[in-house]
DNA sequence: CATGAATGAGGCTTCATTCAT
DNA sequence: GATGAATGAAGCCTCATTCAT
C-alpha cells in the first residue's frame, strides 16, 4: 500500500481500523467478514481494499498500532519516576488502565497469538515488553530492592499478573481498573503470604525446601 | 451424538480428538479444515461426521476434555496435602506441568476464548478454577497464613502467574517446567520485593499509600 | 490433485474438460467463469474444484490433452508411410483434419499463447511439433527430394501453412477440410510459381537476387 | 469519444495507446488492469477515461491502428513495383519486417482473435489483407506466372507463411527478420520440393533414405 | 461404518467505471 | 483536464456439511 492519503482518506483508514478491531474483538477475526466491516461503515467493498492490501494486513496493522499504543502508555507512565520499584508499579498501573481502556484491542491481541501467521508479531511484542521492563527490574535487584531472582522471570511474572487480572477482574468481572491495579501491585510486591510470624515461618519453610534462588539456566 | 461406540469406535473418536487438537493448536481452528483432519488420519470424511455432529462440537469436546484433564491433575496434586499454602503451591506445580505436557491443548483453550461462541466455556472453566482454589485461599487467609486480601484476587493472581509463566518461559522460551514452577511459586509467595529492610520499607510505603485491603464491591 | 477417481468420477472430469474447452473457445478464457461452466453442466461449484485445483490448472490440462491428441493423430497418419515427402504430406493432412475436427481446441491453443503463464506450454508444443517433423524433412533434404534449405525453416513453414489455411479457410470460411488439405500440400510442395518457363525464369531471378540457400548463422 | 484534443492531449492519448499495447502484449489484456496502465504512466485514473470510453474501446483502437499501420507498410512496399510476383514478395518482406518491428502489436492482434467481441475485427482485417493481395495474385495467375490455383488460397497461404515464420523464427527464436523474409519468399515461390531432375526422380521413385546433416548450428 | 462425490453459501479480492473536488 | 476516492458486480476459491453407494 503506502498510499498517499488525503486528510479524509486518513480518517477513513482510521475508521476502518477501529471498526474492524472492535468487530474482531467481539466476533472473532474469522467470523467477521470484510463485507460485514464495510457494511458497518456503510461503504462499498472497494473502500476496504483501497486502504488495505488484505484482511490479514489490516489485522497486522491493528496489532502494530495496539502494541505501539500500549508501549507509549507505559513509557509515559514511568517518565517522571526514577525509583525502579515505583517505575514497575507505574508500568503495571499503565498496563491495566490501557487494557481496560482498549479492551477490544486486548481481545484482538489474544486472538492473534493463536494463529501461526500472526503469533510471531505477538511474541515479538511481548519480548519487547519484557525487554522494556528489564532494566528497571535489574536495577531494582542490583539495588537490593528486589528479590534476587532472574529479572526476566520477575518481569514476565509482573506482566502476567497485570494482564491476567486485567482480563479476569476488569474485563470479565467488570471490576474497577484502578482498584485492580493496586491489587496487582500489592500482589507483585509481596505475593500472597502474610507478613509477620506466619509469613516468616512459611518463608523459612521455603528456604529449607528449595532455596531462595531459582535461576534460569 | 451420544452414539454407542464399539471399542474400535471409541479409539477412532479419541484419535480424531487428538489429531484435531494438535492441528488446531498449530494451524488455528479456522485454518484447519475438516478435510485436513481426516486426511491426516487417512480416512474418509464420513468418519468425522459419524463421530461428531460438527466441527464446532468437536472443538467443544476438546475444550471440555482439556478442562477436565487439568482439573483432575490439580486435584490429584493436592489430594495428599492438607496445608492450605502447600495446596496452592501444589496446584501451581500441577498447572504448569500440565500446561507443559499439553501445550497443544493450551493453545486451543486460548483460541477458544477469542470467539464468542466458545468463550463462555472458557470463562466457565476459569471461574471453576478460581472456585476450586478459593477454599484453600480463604482457609489460608483465615489462618493468618495469607495476606488479608480478597481471596478471589489472590486466586486469580496465582492462576495468572502460573499460566503466563508457563506460556512465556516454558512453551515459548523452552525453559524447564519444574524450574519455572518453583519460580512461579516463589513469586506468588513473596512477590518481587527483597525481604530485608528495603522490603519492609517498601511494604510500609505501600501501606501508607493505599492500604492493605482491596476489597471487591 | 491426482485424485483417485471412480469410473463416474473420471467421466465427470472429462465432461468438465470438454465443456470448458468449448466455452473457452467460444467466449474466451477470461470471459468464461467457473460458475458458468458448472452451471452448464448443472452441478455445484464444488464439483469443479473437486476435479481441478484451479481454473488455470484446468486450462493447462486442456492444452496438454490437445497437444497430445494432435500429436497422436499425426503419428498415426505417418505410421505406414516411409517416403519422407509423403510423410510430411500425411502430416499436413492429419493436422488440418484434426484442427477441423477439434476447432474448439484450436481456438483454446491460440488463446493460451497470448498469456504469459500459458505461452511456454504452447511454445514447447510447437517446438515439439517442429522436432517431430524435422527428421523427415532432413531426410528429404539429404535424399535430394527437398530443397536445400534449413530443415527447421521448412518444417516451420509447412506447419504455418497448415495451421493458417485450416483456420482461415476451414474454420472461418467453412471450406472442406480435405480440399484445403490438398491445396495446402500443393502449396507446400511447389509454392505459388507456375511450373513452366515462367517459373524457371522466376527461379533464375531468385537465384540471381539472393541465392538458393538461406543458411542460418 | 471523438473529443477535440489539444496537442498535449493527442500526445497523452498516443502514450496511453502505446503503453497499453505493450502491457497487453506482455501480460495479456485481462491481466493488465486500467490501474496498472495509468500507474505506469504516472497519471490518475481519470486521465484514462478522459481519452477512452472503456478498456474495450482502447483495445479496439489499438487493433485498428495496428491493422492500419501494417496495411500502410505493405502498400508502401509495393508502390514502386509493377510485377505481380515481385509485389507479392515485397508484401511478404514488408509484413515480416512490420511484425518484427511491432511484435507487441502482433501479440495483441493474436489475443483479440480469441475473444468473441474482438474477433470480428481481426477477421475483417485478415479478409482485407487477402483482398489487398488478391488482385496481384490474380494478375499473376492470369499472366501465367503463378500456379493455376484459387487466388484466395494462394494469398492466404502466403500470409500464413509470413505470419507464422515471423512469429516462430523471428519473435520466438530471435532470428534475423530479413533473412527469414527471404526464406519465406523462397518457400512461397517454390515450396519445399527440390527443383530439377532430382526432384522429379525423387517424386517418381520412393526413396526412403536418410543421411547427411542439415543441422542448424 | 466408510468413502468418494456433490452441494452451495459465503469468503476474499479484483477491477472497470464513476464521481466529487 | 486531472486526482484520489468510492462503487459494487463479479470472479475464484474454500469448506462445513450431506448423500448415494
Amino acid at each position: 500500500m503506502a498510499r498517499r492519503l488525503t486528510a479524509r482518506g486518513a480518517q477513513r483508514r482510521r475508521e476502518l481500523l477501529d471498526v474492524a478491531a472492535r468487530m474482531f474483538a467481539t466476533e472473532g477475526y474469522h467470523t467477521t467478514s470484510v463485507t460485514a466491516i464495510v457494511e458497518r461503515l456503510g461503504v462499498g467493498k472497494g473502500v476496504f481494499y483501497w486502504y488495505f492490501d488484505s484482511k490479514d494486513e489490516l489485522l497486522r496493522q491493528i496489532l502494530a498500532d495496539a502494541q505501539h499504543g500500549m508501549r507509549l502508555a507505559q513509557r509515559e507512565a514511568i517518565a517522571d519516576e526514577h525509583d525502579p520499584v515505583r517505575r514497575i508499579e507505574q508500568g503495571v498501573r499503565a498496563s491495566i488502565r490501557w487494557l481496560s481502556d482498549h479492551r477490544h484491542l486486548f481481545a484482538v491481541l489474544e486472538f492473534a497469538r493463536t494463529e501461526e501467521r500472526f503469533a510471531p508479531l505477538i511474541r515479538a511484542g511481548e519480548e519487547q515488553a519484557v525487554a522494556d521492563a528489564l532494566p528497571h527490574v535489574a536495577a531494582g535487584v542490583t539495588a537490593g530492592l528486589l528479590r534476587r531472582e532472574d529479572p526476566v522471570v520477575l518481569a514476565t511474572a509482573v506482566l502476567g499478573v497485570s494482564a491476567h487480572l486485567a482480563r479476569s477482574l476488569v474485563l470479565e468481572r467488570g471490576e474497577d481498573a484502578d482498584r485492580v491495579a493496586e491489587a496487582a501491585i500489592a500482589f507483585c510486591r509481596s505475593g500472597f503470604l502474610a507478613s509477620g510470624g506466619a509469613a516468616r515461618r512459611a518463608v523459612a519453610d521455603d528456604l529449607g525446601a528449595s532455596g531462595t534462588e531459582h535461576r534460569r539456566t
